[in-house]
DNA sequence: TACTCATGTGTACAGTTGTTCACTAATGTG
DNA sequence: CACATTAGTGAACAACTGTACACATGAGTA
């Protein structure tokens, strides 16, 4: 057969690659990350990284397809949860917030690849981001909550609301996970940022057209 | 006497910090570099590092400070250039983006240690986007150009600002220093994100307070 | 059943790493 | 001048690195 691809879902695969993940989580950056020490961490022999990737960049690459499965969820959980319009910002902050608290390693590698070592998992995360943000105008068109903005006006604003979001996430990495208060400020700090930008966005055109 | 520190300005020191950063505006990533990789780029043996640093890290904390000097000179010359208040933005902006490709591997540097592996690093670069923030704060209150916003507020938008042109760098600085119409590109959407949060000051208190 | 092939193992090797130690050259101080 | 301190050198070491190779295994196919 020449369509055979893995019957087995390659469980070492996965092991690598959360292994490369738990040592991020543990304080580590993944551009210092070596073979021996993920293949050690996986509980596997160092020449077993070379069945699954070619290398630590290849690695970062196939962890930057899972980190759009993590993206996409949490999309997908705030699409659900819009009640009220008036509470929309509050409401996807949260589950902002809580989604960076349950993939904590995901997003710290996020946030590392952005400005990390290799250009190929940089771009990924960047077309990531773009991604997230495309979706995100898809959104408020689809309520019409800025009809009065030109498309390349509301993937301006959605951009920079996803950049603001993406900044908060290295405050909010940098605190430990049951610092409350911290974690609150930072709820806040990020309620208001958006905030702002959504007001500049309703006096836009009234403004600078 | 007691009062005695260095005489001769050091100049193994020097080199090794600049050779680290020579390392970064090749690609690498800092929380890669090795003690025994900066000293050869330095054109040193080994054991010189250690005269001048304890580790990488302790490394990285002293570029902190010579980047918070980098910051410091752009600030200046930002104020000086102020001409009219209607092109501040800008102007600004221009400013920023000659300063960041004037001293790409500085600024490298800081866009990578806002995630990277030493939490003294992000907490140094940390502090320094807040001066900054708190900086430009005090030049808006002085051209009497936000007299409506409380003290807290104009904090926030600032703080926005920083946060907007820091991770603008990003951009920049994964594009080619020739690319010209790329660089054009990040040039114009920055000045737009930047209109868009001053839009938003200028309308926060009448439309959310 | 016999075969193939993706996956995982163990051994091996040359190159690199961080760090130590004892030594030298220069420098400003008493 | 003699002296103490600092900055730089070179050799050495054990530990670790990435990678190559030959081999074992077990599952799917013919």
């Amino acid at each position: 057969m020449a369509e055979r691809q893995r019957r087995k879902p390659g469980e070492t695969r996965e092991k690598l690659m959360s292994a490369a993940l738990t040592l991020v989580g543990k304080g580590r950056h993944f551009a210092s990350l070596g073979i021996r020490e993920v293949t050690r961490q996986a509980g596997v022999v160092p020449t077993s990284f070379y069945r699954h990737f070619r290398n630590m960049d290849d690695l970062g690459l196939q962890l930057v397809d899972e980190l759009g499965v993590v993206l996409r969820r949490m999309m997908r959980e705030a699409r659900e949860h819009v009640s009220q319009a008036d509470k929309l910002i509050e409401e996807s902050v949260d589950i902002f917030i809580s989604h960076a608290q349950a993939n904590r390693s995901f997003f710290l590698f996020m946030a590392q690849g952005l400005a990390g070592e290799s250009r190929a998992v940089q771009e990924g995360i960047r077309s990531e981001m773009r991604f997230f943000a495309s979706e995100l105008a898809n959104d408020l068109r689809r309520l019409r909550l800025v009809d009065h903005l030109s498309d390349s006006d509301l993937d301006l604003t959605c951009d920079l609301v996803v950049r603001s979001v993406a900044f908060s996430l290295t405050d909010l990495l940098g605190v430990s996970a049951g610092d409350d208060y911290q974690i609150d400020q930072i709820r806040k700090r990020t309620i208001r940022f958006l905030q702002l930008i959504f007001v500049g966005a309703a006096n836009w055109n009234s403004v600078s057209r």
